[in-house]
DNA sequence: AACTATAGTGTTCGAACGCGCACCGGTCAA
DNA sequence: TTGACCGGTGCGCGTTCGAACACTATAGTT
């Protein structure tokens, strides 16, 4: 019973620490923020989580850092009742944010929200859009286009074969572009953040 | 002229080693990367991108880590014209969501969004909300509450010294919960995919 | 009961590390 | 011309760090 794996409870606190700290904690520290006498003891966890790819060691093999795993982030399913926990281990699949929304790292921008002109689909001022670029965009998809030299975040459309930007606020006008439309990038995703 | 700052070069490098191995590299190191023969010049270097607020300490004063502005080119400034780099080329995208939006890992859950009674608040069904547990709730927060066995989300609210849990939808009734209230935690984040 | 695997202790040791100090040589302004 | 500033060298010091090794205690296996 109470089947909870100490080393999950291990990793939380470097995650915490992580997120703090954005470091692998030196061994001394891991000492202090489990609790152990040795240092023998910190070593052996990392190389145990190493072990389930929650942490590695870097190219030249200097120091410890995070790796895939760490990120996992527990997921919990909305039928989960009553009962408390929903930890990791529970009802949860491991869940990482980022793979979640970036699918092409490479060609994807962050773009803060600036203004109110897709609240109505839920897009907010100070959200952070997740925008794909050098994808086709198409009718209907949220895109990022440039408009007198500034970024815009409109939905396109298609009037009489041309393309149209449409934003979802009634008291914003449709923009129907002379010439060519500069599409900057198709939105994917969106991030925001409350309080703090 | 052509007055290119050393610094910035230094820094890129610093930012690739970053990408690479995910954190600071030691003075020693640094020295090695830039070509220095002295640790004091990669010392100084350091100071001098800490004054910038590119590089800070850890809490604990431990080490070195990277502050807001190191990863500043990964997120495009909404005034950047037209032409614009955003940085497109640079394979690995230093900036982490997950960073962004998760504070406290090992109390931090994902719980997928059902339902529209919050739709006036622009969290829409389908999307996950990010929750932190343990955490007090006040007044104004959106929490997850515990009502009829299930995971609700609402503003918390008060009304004649008891918590009230209110929707953002018209369609849908204040509640008034008899007793105790159980909340699960508070909402402080959000994350929306755009499947296309 | 003996065996094994595993989490953690205690200690030692050499190498790496951060840091301060003295110094050097351009550049630029008074 | 002088002097301050600044990026960089060179070196030494004390501390911290990671790795290794021997050992302990507990739990599960056969």
């Amino acid at each position: 019973m109470a089947e909870y794996d100490k080393d999950r409870d291990y990793l939380g606190r470097l995650q915490d620490y992580y997120a703090e700290s954005r470091r692998i904690p030196s061994l001394q520290r891991i000492c202090e923020l489990m609790g152990f006498a040795s240092k023998t003891a910190a070593r052996k966890l990392l190389l145990r989580l190493e072990g389930e790819r929650f942490v590695e060691r870097t190219p030249d093999d200097d120091a410890w850092i995070p790796a895939q795993r760490f990120f996992e982030r527990a997921l919990a399913d909305h039928a989960v009742p009553a009962g408390m926990p929903v930890s990791a281990e529970n009802g949860a699949e491991p869940f990482m944010v980022d793979d979640y929304i970036v699918q092409k790292p490479s060609r994807t921008v962050m773009i803060p929200v600036k203004g109110d002109s897709m609240i109505n689909a839920g897009i907010h001022s100070g959200d952070i859009a997740v925008v794909e670029r050098g994808t086709g965009a198409s009718k209907g998809d949220f895109v990022v286009a440039i408009v007198d030299n500034e970024f815009t975040l409109k939905e396109l459309g298609i009037e009489r074969g041309k393309f149209i930007l449409i934003p979802h606020n009634p008291a914003y006008p449709v923009i129907r572009p002379q010439g060519e439309l500069e599409i900057f990038g198709v939105m994917v995703g969106l991030v925001r953040r409350y309080t703090h």
